[in-house]
Order: structure tokens, then sequence, then C-alpha cells
DNA sequence: TTAATATATACGTTTATCCGTATATGTGTC
DNA sequence: GACACATATACGGATAAACGTATATATTAA
């Protein structure tokens, strides 16, 4: 049985009304990306990041892949048009943003630069 | 002094992060409108849609033109380009979506329909 | 001025969100 | 197996959002 949510836009928005998501959005928008880059990348502590992921991938912008000790994450296809829309918005803004240009460019060396796919920025 | 607020975009998801806000900017899409009216149409206790419209305005999604005993809001012009372009997709989403198309058709001849100006749609 | 109406705000409570710390789980290595 | 490492979740506390009710303010009419 196919979950209908209250209001599909609301929850939307709620799940980008947060900076710390949006910095992950941010990185994640170079391609996929490991747990340990992102916390390393930005400057937070681990559980934080991984509930902030979690919460991303329930409300569908992310998706979640394995590969041995690591876990990736990257941005999810999207269906639905609002959501694409939205989201097409906020990579304009980022591709744009001082702060978020800064973060995407120091992103370290960390441990696992393997099996990278789909970079919504070519960079 | 201009305000630089932390993250602009987080501010601007959380405005439209609440199911009520969402059914205001959507009655608002047809021009401007008095508080009593989206108090009737919505059916909501009126303090509440007063609160929720001071959230909007705050945000700058919305502004206010006192016209006697009556506030009527409107959708405000937007210059910023992350603004504008979710707005523009709620906009979309807003004109196809069943719940938010019923709501605009069944507002309730209320009292002081009178100076409508700018309607996002045209009915 | 008093009363009536429209709207805004204040107050206290409930509920949701976010956080740091601790701990659990999952995976590769020895 | 025991251990180390990467990641996820559980827990309790702090903060912020949203709510209903009551009340304040503003405007018009009598």
């Amino acid at each position: 049985m196919k979950r209908k949510s209250k209001s599909r836009p609301a929850f939307l928005f709620k799940t980008l009304a947060d900076p710390t998501r949006l910095r992950l959005l941010n990185l994640l928008a170079c391609g996929e990306t490991c747990v340990c880059e992102l916390t390393s990348t930005l400057r937070v502590v681990q559980p934080k990041v991984s509930r902030h992921l979690a919460h991303l991938k329930r409300a569908g912008l992310v998706e979640a892949r394995r590969n041995g000790k690591w876990t990736h994450y990257r941005w999810a296809e999207q269906a639905d048009p609002l959501v694409r829309h939205v989201l097409l918005g906020l990579q304009q803004w980022m591709a744009k943003d001082n702060t978020m240009n800064g973060e995407r460019r120091r992103r370290g060396e960390v441990c696992c630069r393997v099996g990278r796919r789909k970079a919504t920025f070519s960079k």
C-alpha cells in the first residue's frame, strides 16, 4: 500500500529547511560521496551527518549504496515535477553561492574515492 | 543595516514547510484577499490565520494592504532568483493539485470584495 | 463615547526538531 | 573468534514551532 502522506510539498520543504541538510545536498551534488568524507568536510560529528542523511533518504531525496565498510550517498532521480523543479532551483543556487562553493572545494581526500557515479556538477 | 540571515534558503523552506501556509498561498494566488475570507474558506480560527500570514510576511512572501477595517494580503514580487523559482514551481503544483483547486473554488463570498489586484491565477 | 467588527498579539501548553553522547550494528582483517 | 573501523540508531535534554484561548488594537458606525 502506497503512502499518501498529508502534504507532499510541506514535507519536502521541511526536509530542505535545515542548513546541515542543504550542506549535505551541496556536497552530494559533486557526485556520490561516503559518510566519512561528508563528516570530515562539514566538520560536524558523524551521528549528526548520519541522522540528516537518514532524513534526506526518508524524504526520497538521496539514495545510499553500501560498499564494504563504507556507505556512499547520492542524489536520487526524481519523478515528481515539483521535487525536480525545486531541486533544480536549489542546484542553481548552490552553484552560485560562495559558502557552498567553498565547501565543495575544500572537501578532503579522506578514504574511499572509488566508484563515483552521476555527478550533478561537472567538477 | 541589512539583515544577512544565517541561511536564506533554509528560512525560505521553513516558511513553506507548513500546510496552513501553503493553503494560504494557494488562496492568495487568486489575487488579493482579506483575512476574513481566508479564515472562512480555510475553516480555521482567525488567530491561526493571522499568525501564519504574519510569518509569510516576515519571510517576504506576501504583502499586506489595509483597507478600512480589512487587511488584504497578496503575493509579493520577488527579487531573489531562488525564491522566484521555488514559488513558480509551487504555483504550478497548486494549479494541478486537486485539494488546492477545490479550496480555491470553494472560497465564499464573505465581506469585502473590493480593490482586487494582481491575480497570479486568472480565475 | 459606546458598541461592533476585523485583525493582531500575548500567554501558556503541547508537540516536533535538533543536538551530543553513548551504544549498537555491520564489515573487513588478523 | 577478537579487534578495528565505518556507520546507524537510541536516549535524554534543550530549543523552537504550532496551537487554542484570551485579550489588545484599530477602524467604522451609531
